[in-house]
DNA sequence: GCCAACGTTGGC
DNA sequence: GCCAACGTTGGC
């Protein structure tokens, strides 16, 4: 079993859009890195749901990866926004798992809320100029965030 | 809206 | 292979 964080803006895909559609491809993601972290999870594996770009950044629930990252498929479409020239169906360059939906939290676990946390300390998250889109989180982190957020 | 930090691109 | 320029992310 390992832990994600996984970041979204509220109005371009939400906490409650997951609530109401189940599950959902994770598609878009154009960061090496964060494919890389996509392509190391599991089914099963937690997801830390986060929201940036709003006025309360922070956690805001808990999801889960339901399916193994496969090729994603904006990436082939020449009027999309993800479209990307380098990718061929044989070779295609990004890929998207599919995460789904284990609950929303009472009360969001606030980015502010979560600095002044010690036991966070070390955290990728809470690190400067940090951007990574997917992420991985300790197994304690994770623990004591689902901790305080009960 | 500002801007620091970062990843990527492309000229050399 | 270096690195300046650029575009993007995301907190504030």
């Amino acid at each position: 079993m390992q832990y994600w964080l996984m970041k979204t803006e509220p109005e371009e895909y939400s906490i409650k859009d997951l609530k109401r559609l189940k599950t959902t491809r994770w598609e878009g993601v154009r960061n090496f890195q964060a494919r890389n972290f996509m392509q190391a999870m599991r089914a099963g594996d937690q997801v830390l749901f986060y929201h940036s770009s709003t006025e309360e950044t922070g956690i805001y629930g808990l999801a889960q990866v339901t399916e193994i990252a496969t090729p994603d498929k904006t990436q082939f479409d020449p009027k999309g926004h993800y479209y990307d020239k380098r990718s061929t169906k044989a070779k295609p360059l990004w890929m998207a798992v599919e995460v789904g939906f284990v609950r929303e939290f009472n009360k969001p676990f606030l980015l502010r809320d979560m600095r002044k946390d010690k036991r966070l300390a070390g955290m990728r998250l809470l690190q400067k100029g940090q951007r990574l889109s997917v992420q991985p989180v300790s197994k304690a982190h994770f623990e004591h965030i689902l901790k305080q957020t009960s």
